[in-house]
DNA sequence: CCATTACGCTACGACTCGTATCGAAAGCTC
DNA sequence: GAGCTTTCGATACGAGTCGTAGCGTAATGG
Protein backbone atom coordinates (compact mmCIF):
# COMPACT_ATOMS: atom_id res chain seq x y z
CA UNK A 1 0.00 0.00 0.00
CA UNK A 2 2.46 2.17 0.58
CA UNK A 3 4.84 1.04 -1.39
CA UNK A 4 3.25 2.07 -3.87
CA UNK A 5 2.64 5.85 -4.16
CA UNK A 6 6.20 6.92 -5.63
CA UNK A 7 7.02 9.75 -7.84
CA UNK A 8 6.35 8.03 -10.92
CA UNK A 9 4.99 5.09 -12.17
CA UNK A 10 8.13 3.50 -12.89
CA UNK A 11 7.96 -0.33 -12.38
CA UNK A 12 4.23 -1.39 -11.71
CA UNK A 13 3.62 -3.24 -14.57
CA UNK A 14 4.15 -6.88 -14.60
CA UNK A 15 5.66 -7.01 -18.15
CA UNK A 16 8.10 -4.23 -17.79
CA UNK A 17 11.71 -4.82 -18.38
CA UNK A 18 14.42 -4.01 -16.03
CA UNK A 19 16.21 -4.45 -12.71
CA UNK A 20 13.25 -3.80 -10.54
CA UNK A 21 13.04 -1.92 -7.76
CA UNK A 22 13.98 -3.49 -4.64
CA UNK A 23 10.61 -4.54 -1.91
CA UNK A 24 14.04 -4.50 0.86
CA UNK A 25 14.75 -0.97 -0.03
CA UNK A 26 11.35 0.30 0.80
CA UNK A 27 11.32 -1.14 4.07
CA UNK A 28 14.26 -0.26 5.02
CA UNK A 29 14.38 3.15 4.16
CA UNK A 30 10.69 3.92 5.95
CA UNK A 31 11.76 2.34 9.25
CA UNK A 32 15.08 4.11 8.79
CA UNK A 33 12.67 7.22 8.46
CA UNK A 34 10.79 6.19 11.93
CA UNK A 35 14.22 5.73 13.23
CA UNK A 36 15.58 9.22 12.25
CA UNK A 37 12.02 10.86 13.39
CA UNK A 38 12.60 9.33 16.69
CA UNK A 39 16.38 10.64 17.12
CA UNK A 40 16.09 13.59 14.92
CA UNK A 41 12.30 15.14 14.99
CA UNK A 42 11.39 16.67 12.04
CA UNK A 43 13.48 20.05 11.38
CA UNK A 44 16.10 17.58 11.96
CA UNK A 45 16.04 15.13 9.79
CA UNK A 46 17.77 15.32 6.33
CA UNK A 47 16.96 12.73 3.31
CA UNK A 48 21.09 12.01 3.54
CA UNK A 49 21.17 10.83 6.95
CA UNK A 50 17.82 8.43 6.13
CA UNK A 51 19.50 7.32 3.45
CA UNK A 52 22.83 6.39 5.42
CA UNK A 53 20.68 4.77 8.56
CA UNK A 54 18.79 2.52 5.51
CA UNK A 55 21.98 1.51 3.83
CA UNK A 56 20.89 2.97 0.58
CA UNK A 57 22.19 5.67 -1.91
CA UNK A 58 20.42 9.01 -1.40
CA UNK A 59 20.08 9.00 -5.00
CA UNK A 60 17.64 5.97 -4.32
CA UNK A 61 15.64 7.98 -2.07
CA UNK A 62 14.79 10.79 -4.45
CA UNK A 63 14.24 8.29 -7.33
CA UNK A 64 10.78 7.09 -5.48
CA UNK A 65 9.55 10.24 -3.14
CA UNK A 66 9.09 13.46 -3.77
CA UNK A 67 10.89 14.72 -0.76
CA UNK A 68 10.87 14.56 3.06
CA UNK A 69 6.81 15.28 3.02
CA UNK A 70 6.11 12.36 1.06
CA UNK A 71 8.47 10.08 2.97
CA UNK A 72 7.27 10.99 6.22
CA UNK A 73 3.48 10.48 5.23
CA UNK A 74 4.31 7.04 4.13
CA UNK A 75 6.61 6.21 7.24
CA UNK A 76 4.00 7.18 9.36
CA UNK A 77 1.15 6.00 7.57
CA UNK A 78 2.24 2.39 8.28
CA UNK A 79 2.47 3.27 12.06
CA UNK A 80 -1.59 3.66 11.94
CA UNK A 81 -2.32 1.16 9.75
CA UNK A 82 -2.54 -1.52 12.72
CA UNK A 83 -5.73 0.59 14.12
CA UNK A 84 -8.52 -1.86 14.30
CA UNK A 85 -12.19 -1.62 15.97
CA UNK A 86 -12.71 -5.20 18.06
CA UNK A 87 -15.93 -5.38 18.98
CA UNK A 88 -16.24 -5.16 22.70
CA UNK A 89 -19.91 -5.12 23.33
CA UNK A 90 -21.17 -1.90 23.40
CA UNK A 91 -20.61 1.42 21.77
CA UNK A 92 -19.07 2.87 24.86
CA UNK A 93 -16.55 -0.21 24.98
CA UNK A 94 -16.04 0.54 21.68
CA UNK A 95 -15.23 3.75 21.43
CA UNK A 96 -12.77 3.33 24.46
CA UNK A 97 -11.25 0.38 22.47
CA UNK A 98 -10.23 2.04 19.85
CA UNK A 99 -9.46 5.79 21.22
CA UNK A 100 -6.76 4.26 23.31
CA UNK A 101 -5.19 2.43 20.51
CA UNK A 102 -5.03 5.60 18.54
CA UNK A 103 -4.12 7.53 21.75
CA UNK A 104 -1.09 4.46 21.24
CA UNK A 105 0.21 5.25 18.20
CA UNK A 106 0.09 8.54 19.03
CA UNK A 107 1.84 8.51 21.93
CA UNK A 108 4.68 7.37 19.98
CA UNK A 109 7.43 10.37 19.09
CA UNK A 110 7.76 8.89 15.71
CA UNK A 111 4.16 9.87 14.76
CA UNK A 112 3.80 12.76 17.11
CA UNK A 113 6.36 14.42 15.62
CA UNK A 114 6.34 13.53 11.59
CA UNK A 115 2.15 13.49 11.66
CA UNK A 116 1.90 16.68 12.91
CA UNK A 117 4.59 18.26 10.74
CA UNK A 118 3.28 16.90 7.50
CA UNK A 119 -0.14 17.74 8.65
CA UNK A 120 1.05 21.21 8.99
CA UNK A 121 3.15 21.32 5.62
CA UNK A 122 -0.80 20.18 3.81
CA UNK A 123 -1.84 23.33 4.73
CA UNK A 124 -0.06 24.45 1.91
CA UNK A 125 0.03 21.18 -0.53
CA UNK A 126 -2.90 19.95 -1.77
CA UNK A 127 -1.32 16.80 -3.07
CA UNK A 128 0.75 16.02 -0.03
CA UNK A 129 -3.00 16.69 1.89
CA UNK A 130 -4.38 13.97 -0.63
CA UNK A 131 -2.23 11.63 0.49
CA UNK A 132 -2.31 11.84 4.04
CA UNK A 133 -5.89 11.69 3.76
CA UNK A 134 -5.96 8.49 1.35
CA UNK A 135 -3.26 6.81 3.53
CA UNK A 136 -4.58 7.99 6.85
CA UNK A 137 -7.19 9.56 7.63
CA UNK A 138 -10.11 7.68 5.73
CA UNK A 139 -8.90 4.51 7.03
CA UNK A 140 -9.69 5.80 10.46
CA UNK A 141 -12.80 7.14 8.99
CA UNK A 142 -14.11 3.74 7.97
CA UNK A 143 -14.25 2.77 11.64
CA UNK A 144 -15.94 5.72 12.76
CA UNK A 145 -18.50 3.99 10.00
CA UNK A 146 -17.77 0.90 11.63
CA UNK A 147 -18.60 1.55 15.04
CA UNK A 148 -22.02 3.45 13.82
CA UNK A 149 -23.06 0.49 12.09
CA UNK A 150 -22.66 -1.67 14.97
CA UNK A 151 -24.35 0.74 17.01
CA UNK A 152 -26.67 1.18 14.68
CA UNK A 153 -27.22 -2.97 14.91
CA UNK A 154 -27.20 -2.94 18.80
CA UNK A 155 -30.17 -0.56 18.88
CA UNK A 156 -27.77 1.81 20.80
CA UNK A 157 -27.89 4.56 18.09
CA UNK A 158 -31.43 5.32 15.74
CA UNK A 159 -30.81 4.06 11.89
CA UNK A 160 -30.01 7.41 10.08
CA UNK A 161 -32.97 8.84 7.40
CA UNK A 162 -31.01 10.95 5.56
CA UNK A 163 -28.10 9.75 3.94
CA UNK A 164 -26.41 13.39 3.96
CA UNK A 165 -27.15 14.53 7.44
CA UNK A 166 -25.95 10.65 8.72
CA UNK A 167 -21.94 11.26 6.53
CA UNK A 168 -21.93 15.17 8.16
CA UNK A 169 -22.62 13.19 11.44
CA UNK A 170 -19.68 10.68 11.21
CA UNK A 171 -17.45 13.35 9.79
CA UNK A 172 -18.05 14.79 13.18
CA UNK A 173 -17.74 12.56 15.08
CA UNK A 174 -14.61 12.02 13.32
CA UNK A 175 -13.03 15.64 14.23
CA UNK A 176 -14.35 15.22 17.66
CA UNK A 177 -12.86 11.94 18.16
CA UNK A 178 -10.00 12.16 16.69
CA UNK A 179 -9.11 16.16 17.42
CA UNK A 180 -9.45 15.53 21.07
CA UNK A 181 -6.83 12.58 21.46
CA UNK A 182 -4.35 14.43 19.22
CA UNK A 183 -4.72 17.86 21.53
CA UNK A 184 -4.74 16.23 24.36
CA UNK A 185 -1.22 14.05 22.90
CA UNK A 186 0.47 16.86 21.00
CA UNK A 187 -1.01 20.57 22.63
CA UNK A 188 -1.67 19.38 26.40
CA UNK A 189 1.03 16.76 26.26
CA UNK A 190 -0.90 14.56 28.75
CA UNK A 191 -1.59 10.79 28.08
CA UNK A 192 -4.62 10.06 26.65
CA UNK A 193 -5.03 7.15 29.55
CA UNK A 194 -7.54 5.04 30.36
CA UNK A 195 -9.41 7.05 32.59
CA UNK A 196 -9.37 10.39 30.29
CA UNK A 197 -11.06 8.05 27.46
CA UNK A 198 -13.54 7.11 29.94
CA UNK A 199 -14.35 10.54 30.92
CA UNK A 200 -14.27 11.62 27.29
CA UNK A 201 -16.85 8.89 26.01
CA UNK A 202 -18.73 9.73 28.62
CA UNK A 203 -19.10 13.43 27.40
CA UNK A 204 -18.81 12.23 23.71
CA UNK A 205 -22.36 9.83 24.62
CA UNK A 206 -24.12 11.92 27.21
CA UNK A 207 -22.61 15.41 26.76
CA UNK A 208 -22.12 17.96 29.23
CA UNK A 209 -25.90 17.70 30.13
CA UNK A 210 -26.42 18.35 33.45
CA UNK A 211 -28.69 14.78 34.13
CA UNK A 212 -24.69 12.76 33.23
CA UNK A 213 -22.76 15.67 35.99
CA UNK A 214 -22.13 12.29 38.62
CA UNK A 215 -20.49 13.80 41.12
CA UNK A 216 -19.05 10.76 42.32
CA UNK A 217 -16.18 9.50 40.90
CA UNK A 218 -15.62 6.54 43.19
CA UNK A 219 -18.84 4.71 41.77
CA UNK A 220 -18.99 3.32 38.69
CA UNK A 221 -18.12 5.41 35.69
CA UNK A 222 -21.20 6.79 33.96
CA UNK A 223 -24.87 5.10 33.63
CA UNK A 224 -23.50 3.74 30.49
CA UNK A 225 -23.45 0.09 30.17
CA UNK A 226 -19.98 -0.48 28.85
CA UNK A 227 -19.56 -3.98 30.38
CA UNK A 228 -16.70 -6.22 28.93
CA UNK A 229 -19.12 -7.88 26.62
CA UNK A 230 -17.23 -11.38 25.82
CA UNK A 231 -17.40 -11.02 22.01
CA UNK A 232 -15.26 -13.28 19.34
CA UNK A 233 -12.41 -11.19 19.53
CA UNK B 1 18.70 21.54 22.60
CA UNK B 2 17.24 23.07 19.30
CA UNK B 3 16.84 26.38 20.65
CA UNK B 4 16.03 26.29 24.32
CA UNK B 5 17.18 29.37 25.73
CA UNK B 6 15.58 32.74 25.80
CA UNK B 7 17.27 35.56 24.65
CA UNK B 8 14.31 37.94 25.06
CA UNK B 9 15.22 39.72 28.23
CA UNK B 10 18.44 41.59 27.89
CA UNK B 11 16.56 45.10 28.51
CA UNK B 12 14.19 44.84 31.42
CA UNK B 13 15.25 47.13 33.47
CA UNK B 14 14.45 50.58 33.76
CA UNK B 15 17.47 52.68 34.77
CA UNK B 16 19.54 50.54 32.27
CA UNK B 17 22.05 52.53 30.00
CA UNK B 18 22.32 51.87 26.43
CA UNK B 19 20.10 52.03 23.64
CA UNK B 20 16.98 50.63 24.07
CA UNK B 21 15.48 48.19 21.87
CA UNK B 22 12.90 49.35 19.07
CA UNK B 23 9.22 48.27 19.53
CA UNK B 24 8.49 49.10 16.32
CA UNK B 25 11.07 46.34 15.06
CA UNK B 26 9.00 43.90 17.29
CA UNK B 27 5.84 44.66 15.39
CA UNK B 28 7.54 44.83 12.36
CA UNK B 29 9.06 41.39 13.00
CA UNK B 30 6.36 39.67 13.78
CA UNK B 31 3.91 41.12 10.85
CA UNK B 32 6.35 40.63 8.71
CA UNK B 33 6.37 36.61 9.98
CA UNK B 34 3.08 36.57 9.57
CA UNK B 35 3.50 37.87 5.94
CA UNK B 36 5.55 35.51 5.02
CA UNK B 37 4.15 32.39 6.67
CA UNK B 38 0.67 33.34 4.26
CA UNK B 39 3.36 33.57 1.01
CA UNK B 40 5.85 30.91 2.10
CA UNK B 41 4.70 28.49 4.57
CA UNK B 42 6.47 27.03 7.69
CA UNK B 43 9.04 25.09 5.54
CA UNK B 44 9.97 27.64 3.23
CA UNK B 45 10.17 30.53 5.74
CA UNK B 46 13.62 31.61 6.35
CA UNK B 47 14.60 34.75 8.99
CA UNK B 48 16.79 36.66 6.00
CA UNK B 49 13.39 36.39 4.24
CA UNK B 50 11.67 37.89 7.52
CA UNK B 51 14.57 40.61 8.53
CA UNK B 52 14.25 41.94 4.77
CA UNK B 53 10.14 42.17 4.61
CA UNK B 54 10.65 44.15 7.87
CA UNK B 55 13.50 46.23 7.00
CA UNK B 56 15.95 45.23 9.68
CA UNK B 57 19.29 43.14 9.80
CA UNK B 58 18.90 39.75 9.86
CA UNK B 59 21.36 40.04 13.38
CA UNK B 60 18.41 41.93 15.07
CA UNK B 61 16.09 39.10 14.49
CA UNK B 62 18.76 36.50 16.04
CA UNK B 63 19.16 38.83 19.25
CA UNK B 64 15.78 38.92 19.87
CA UNK B 65 14.72 35.36 18.98
CA UNK B 66 16.62 31.94 19.34
CA UNK B 67 15.72 30.72 16.34
CA UNK B 68 12.47 30.38 14.07
CA UNK B 69 10.12 28.40 15.94
CA UNK B 70 9.80 30.95 18.92
CA UNK B 71 9.51 33.70 16.39
CA UNK B 72 6.29 32.04 14.97
CA UNK B 73 4.97 31.00 18.14
CA UNK B 74 5.03 34.90 18.96
CA UNK B 75 4.03 35.97 15.57
CA UNK B 76 0.61 33.54 15.51
CA UNK B 77 -0.02 34.24 19.31
CA UNK B 78 -1.37 37.35 18.50
CA UNK B 79 -3.51 36.32 16.20
CA UNK B 80 -5.36 34.07 19.34
CA UNK B 81 -4.82 37.46 21.73
CA UNK B 82 -8.55 38.36 19.58
CA UNK B 83 -10.07 36.03 21.18
CA UNK B 84 -13.12 37.03 23.62
CA UNK B 85 -16.12 35.13 25.26
CA UNK B 86 -19.35 37.60 24.78
CA UNK B 87 -22.18 36.65 26.68
CA UNK B 88 -24.87 35.92 24.37
CA UNK B 89 -27.38 34.13 27.08
CA UNK B 90 -27.04 30.67 27.17
CA UNK B 91 -24.05 28.03 27.33
CA UNK B 92 -25.46 26.43 23.44
CA UNK B 93 -24.21 30.29 22.45
CA UNK B 94 -21.41 31.32 23.93
CA UNK B 95 -19.88 28.26 23.08
CA UNK B 96 -20.85 28.28 19.08
CA UNK B 97 -19.79 32.05 19.69
CA UNK B 98 -16.36 31.23 20.95
CA UNK B 99 -15.69 28.60 18.58
CA UNK B 100 -16.67 30.11 15.50
CA UNK B 101 -14.01 32.82 16.73
CA UNK B 102 -11.59 30.15 16.64
CA UNK B 103 -12.23 28.60 13.83
CA UNK B 104 -12.44 32.08 12.17
CA UNK B 105 -8.62 32.83 13.30
CA UNK B 106 -7.70 29.02 12.32
CA UNK B 107 -8.77 29.43 9.30
CA UNK B 108 -6.16 32.27 8.01
CA UNK B 109 -3.43 30.69 6.49
CA UNK B 110 -0.67 32.22 8.49
CA UNK B 111 -2.35 30.29 11.98
CA UNK B 112 -2.89 26.77 9.96
CA UNK B 113 0.63 26.63 9.24
CA UNK B 114 2.33 28.14 11.76
CA UNK B 115 1.10 26.71 14.92
CA UNK B 116 0.55 23.31 13.81
CA UNK B 117 4.27 23.29 12.75
CA UNK B 118 5.16 24.42 15.88
CA UNK B 119 3.35 22.21 17.76
CA UNK B 120 5.05 19.71 15.87
CA UNK B 121 8.17 21.25 16.78
CA UNK B 122 7.03 21.32 20.68
CA UNK B 123 7.33 17.52 20.74
CA UNK B 124 10.82 17.75 20.89
CA UNK B 125 11.49 21.02 22.47
CA UNK B 126 10.13 21.72 26.40
CA UNK B 127 10.77 25.11 26.48
CA UNK B 128 9.03 25.71 23.03
CA UNK B 129 5.74 23.79 24.87
CA UNK B 130 5.81 25.88 27.28
CA UNK B 131 6.25 28.97 25.34
CA UNK B 132 2.87 28.20 23.51
CA UNK B 133 1.13 26.82 26.54
CA UNK B 134 1.85 30.33 28.20
CA UNK B 135 1.47 32.23 25.66
CA UNK B 136 -1.29 30.55 23.47
CA UNK B 137 -2.85 27.38 25.23
CA UNK B 138 -3.99 29.07 28.92
CA UNK B 139 -5.71 31.93 27.48
CA UNK B 140 -7.94 29.80 25.47
CA UNK B 141 -8.11 27.51 28.56
CA UNK B 142 -9.47 30.66 30.47
CA UNK B 143 -12.03 30.87 28.08
CA UNK B 144 -13.66 27.50 29.07
CA UNK B 145 -13.15 28.76 32.57
CA UNK B 146 -15.47 31.54 31.91
CA UNK B 147 -18.05 29.76 30.00
CA UNK B 148 -18.61 27.28 32.68
CA UNK B 149 -18.80 30.09 35.72
CA UNK B 150 -21.54 31.51 33.54
CA UNK B 151 -23.14 28.65 32.54
CA UNK B 152 -22.72 27.43 36.46
CA UNK B 153 -24.65 30.93 37.59
CA UNK B 154 -27.02 30.67 34.75
CA UNK B 155 -28.31 26.98 36.15
CA UNK B 156 -27.35 25.27 33.11
CA UNK B 157 -24.85 23.33 34.80
CA UNK B 158 -24.16 22.33 38.63
CA UNK B 159 -22.07 23.78 40.65
CA UNK B 160 -19.09 21.55 41.20
CA UNK B 161 -18.46 19.50 44.55
CA UNK B 162 -14.91 18.26 43.83
CA UNK B 163 -12.14 20.47 42.57
CA UNK B 164 -9.91 18.51 40.79
CA UNK B 165 -13.04 16.53 39.59
CA UNK B 166 -14.00 19.86 37.84
CA UNK B 167 -10.42 20.88 37.01
CA UNK B 168 -10.30 17.50 34.98
CA UNK B 169 -13.38 18.01 33.32
CA UNK B 170 -12.29 21.18 31.99
CA UNK B 171 -9.07 20.35 30.60
CA UNK B 172 -11.44 17.67 28.50
CA UNK B 173 -13.48 19.91 27.47
CA UNK B 174 -10.97 22.01 26.16
CA UNK B 175 -9.42 19.12 24.29
CA UNK B 176 -12.88 18.47 22.84
CA UNK B 177 -13.42 21.95 21.64
CA UNK B 178 -10.23 23.06 20.50
CA UNK B 179 -8.97 19.88 19.06
CA UNK B 180 -12.27 19.17 17.20
CA UNK B 181 -11.80 22.75 15.22
CA UNK B 182 -8.02 22.14 14.70
CA UNK B 183 -8.81 18.45 13.48
CA UNK B 184 -11.72 19.84 11.31
CA UNK B 185 -10.03 22.94 9.67
CA UNK B 186 -6.42 21.40 8.76
CA UNK B 187 -7.09 17.92 8.60
CA UNK B 188 -10.18 17.65 7.34
CA UNK B 189 -9.91 20.44 5.64
CA UNK B 190 -13.15 21.76 5.81
CA UNK B 191 -14.56 25.18 6.93
CA UNK B 192 -15.62 25.11 10.58
CA UNK B 193 -18.85 27.08 9.44
CA UNK B 194 -22.01 28.06 11.78
CA UNK B 195 -23.78 25.02 10.66
CA UNK B 196 -20.98 22.82 12.01
CA UNK B 197 -20.83 24.94 15.23
CA UNK B 198 -24.10 23.78 15.35
CA UNK B 199 -24.29 20.35 15.16
CA UNK B 200 -20.97 20.02 17.29
CA UNK B 201 -22.81 21.80 20.20
CA UNK B 202 -25.44 19.76 19.94
CA UNK B 203 -23.38 16.88 20.56
CA UNK B 204 -21.02 18.44 23.28
CA UNK B 205 -24.02 19.63 25.50
CA UNK B 206 -26.30 16.39 24.37
CA UNK B 207 -23.92 13.76 23.10
CA UNK B 208 -25.12 10.72 20.87
CA UNK B 209 -27.70 9.27 22.99
CA UNK B 210 -30.67 9.40 21.33
CA UNK B 211 -32.21 9.73 24.49
CA UNK B 212 -31.12 12.82 25.51
CA UNK B 213 -30.90 14.18 22.19
CA UNK B 214 -34.12 14.00 20.33
CA UNK B 215 -37.65 14.12 21.22
CA UNK B 216 -38.63 10.85 18.96
CA UNK B 217 -36.46 8.45 19.20
CA UNK B 218 -37.81 5.99 16.73
CA UNK B 219 -37.83 8.26 13.55
CA UNK B 220 -36.01 11.45 13.64
CA UNK B 221 -33.44 11.74 15.93
CA UNK B 222 -33.77 15.91 15.62
CA UNK B 223 -31.69 17.15 12.86
CA UNK B 224 -33.77 19.81 11.97
CA UNK B 225 -33.43 21.20 15.68
CA UNK B 226 -32.30 24.08 15.74
CA UNK B 227 -29.97 24.97 19.10
CA UNK B 228 -31.69 26.96 22.05
CA UNK B 229 -30.84 30.39 22.14
CA UNK B 230 -30.63 33.71 19.77
CA UNK B 231 -27.22 31.91 17.71
CA UNK B 232 -28.28 33.13 14.52
CA UNK B 233 -26.70 36.46 13.71
C1' DC C 1 31.34 63.98 27.45
C1' DC C 2 31.48 59.02 28.12
C1' DA C 3 29.91 54.38 28.96
C1' DT C 4 26.71 51.13 27.38
C1' DT C 5 23.65 48.97 24.49
C1' DA C 6 21.14 48.30 19.97
C1' DC C 7 21.39 48.58 15.10
C1' DG C 8 22.74 47.88 10.09
C1' DC C 9 25.84 45.84 7.17
C1' DT C 10 29.11 42.54 5.36
C1' DA C 11 31.41 38.41 5.32
C1' DC C 12 32.34 33.75 6.62
C1' DG C 13 32.51 28.44 7.30
C1' DA C 14 29.45 24.69 7.77
C1' DC C 15 25.71 22.35 6.36
C1' DT C 16 21.78 20.56 3.44
C1' DC C 17 19.49 20.36 -0.83
C1' DG C 18 18.42 18.31 -5.22
C1' DT C 19 20.62 16.98 -9.47
C1' DA C 20 23.90 15.02 -12.70
C1' DT C 21 26.97 11.57 -13.98
C1' DC C 22 29.18 7.19 -14.26
C1' DG C 23 30.00 2.12 -13.99
C1' DA C 24 28.03 -1.98 -12.23
C1' DA C 25 24.19 -5.06 -11.09
C1' DA C 26 19.74 -7.32 -11.79
C1' DG C 27 15.89 -8.74 -14.30
C1' DC C 28 12.97 -9.51 -18.74
C1' DT C 29 12.53 -10.94 -23.72
C1' DC C 30 14.20 -13.41 -27.36
C1' DG D 1 23.18 -17.08 -23.23
C1' DA D 2 22.75 -12.30 -25.91
C1' DG D 3 20.90 -7.95 -25.63
C1' DC D 4 18.12 -4.41 -23.75
C1' DT D 5 16.12 -1.86 -19.95
C1' DT D 6 15.98 -0.13 -15.48
C1' DT D 7 17.82 0.31 -10.92
C1' DC D 8 21.56 0.93 -7.67
C1' DG D 9 25.72 2.92 -5.32
C1' DA D 10 29.09 6.38 -5.27
C1' DT D 11 30.79 10.82 -6.10
C1' DA D 12 30.76 15.56 -7.30
C1' DC D 13 28.59 19.91 -7.93
C1' DG D 14 26.15 24.68 -7.64
C1' DA D 15 22.78 26.85 -4.99
C1' DG D 16 20.81 28.19 -0.89
C1' DT D 17 20.38 28.71 4.23
C1' DC D 18 22.15 28.82 8.81
C1' DG D 19 24.00 31.11 12.78
C1' DT D 20 27.86 33.96 14.15
C1' DA D 21 31.56 37.40 14.13
C1' DG D 22 33.35 41.76 13.19
C1' DC D 23 32.97 46.70 12.61
C1' DG D 24 31.30 51.30 12.51
C1' DT D 25 27.25 54.02 13.74
C1' DA D 26 23.03 55.52 16.34
C1' DA D 27 20.53 56.24 20.62
C1' DT D 28 20.01 56.54 25.59
C1' DG D 29 21.54 57.27 30.67
C1' DG D 30 24.91 59.16 34.12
Amino acid sequence: MVGGMQIRTPACGPGRPGRPRSAAADTAILAATREALVELGWSKLTLGDVATRAGVAKTTLYRRWAGKNELVVDAVAELFGELELPDRGSLAADIEGVVLQFAAILARPEAKSGLMAAVAESTRDDALRERIRASIVDPQKDLVLEGRARAQARGELPAETDPAEAARTVDLIFDVVAGAVVHRTLVSAEPADEEWVRGFTRVLLQGLSPASAAPGPSDSPGTSDHSPGPSGD
